[in-house]
DNA sequence: TTAAGGTAGATGCAAACGCATGAACTTCGA
DNA sequence: TCGAAGTTCATGCGTTTGCATCTACCTTAA
């Protein structure tokens, strides 16, 4: 017989989970961490990937992390000297993230021995159409933020 | 122009981490984690599947927490009734985890509210291929576990 | 203009985590 | 059979996390 369409979502989801787990394991025990962290990693990526200075609310989105974690730890990357946090001149309550030269390069040199660890792990397993697909549907889940009832949303801009 | 399949691979990684990461924060904010933290609905969703009693280091492959934390976070469960925590009788080392009628409650519980939420986040986003897919390419990310070197096998195993 | 409400980030504190290590037991080779 | 090495889980300890709360600033409306 065929599953509900609700049964399949999690049967799915659950495959996403056992996956991320299991290659998160992986990826933790290859010996590439020594001066950075997978969390303090994840944090100067994201940093890398934009050009411009960064809120902390905004890097919040991506890592899954309280904000009063996050806080901290950018803090403590800003006291090894390779964060650099300014305040935003165009709101007084927030900052603005950077990576410095040393955060930089700590990025480029772990990154560049993980990413050989990640193509190993995937592109062993995975053909072109499949990691195409994933990277599809990967896109659709983390996007599709489509709530019945935000809460956070005031009646006014959910008419919009 | 054509990504390299290591290119490829790293792209699809990221996507599913991303995913992953908005979607554990969404389902964080729901409403349904009061008596049962995620990780510890993990914990208990994975001795659900069993129908025998599991052992501790079984649990850890599908949970991602280190040795010690999981070590403590079932005692914690104990305490609490949740789970039922005995020695093996067929090594002495090991004991044998399972979940007790509250554990089984709880995890019936919030496990069915979980579901809702699940079925909503990716069912909303993704047609039936999609989430087929995903399964079937999770399962290939879990299951291929093909370092070039493990250290944790002998080399008569390695020929078997 | 100004007070009420909302948002960004920091901080106190208890809980939980990871690393290193220890204790008990099993397995393997001589 | 017996000792060395490996495995399983627990424990000590310093670090990190999350929750609640606070401060400072922005936004909105009267």
């Amino acid at each position: 017989m065929t599953r509900s369409r609700s049964r399949l979502a999690n049967d799915s989801w659950e495959s996403l989970l056992t996956a991320h787990a299991a290659l998160m394991k992986r990826f933790a025990a290859e010996p590439i961490w020594d001066e950075l962290s997978m969390r303090e990693y994840d944090v100067l990526y994201t940093l890398s990937k934009h050009e411009g200075p960064i809120r902390l609310f905004e890097l919040g989105r991506g890592v899954l992390l309280s904000q009063p974690a996050l806080s901290r730890l950018v803090e403590r990357l800003a006291d090894r000297g390779l964060v650099e946090r300014t305040a935003d001149p165009e709101d007084g309550r927030g900052l603005r993230l950077g990576l410095t030269a040393a955060g930089r390069e700590a990025q480029r040199l772990v990154g560049g021995r993980h990413a050989v660890d990640v193509a190993r792990a995937v592109a062993d397993v995975l053909t072109d159409e499949e990691m195409r697909a994933l990277e599809s549907i990967g896109r659709k889940l983390a996007g599709g933020q489509a709530p019945a009832q935000d809460t956070h949303r005031t009646p006014k801009e959910a008419v919009l």
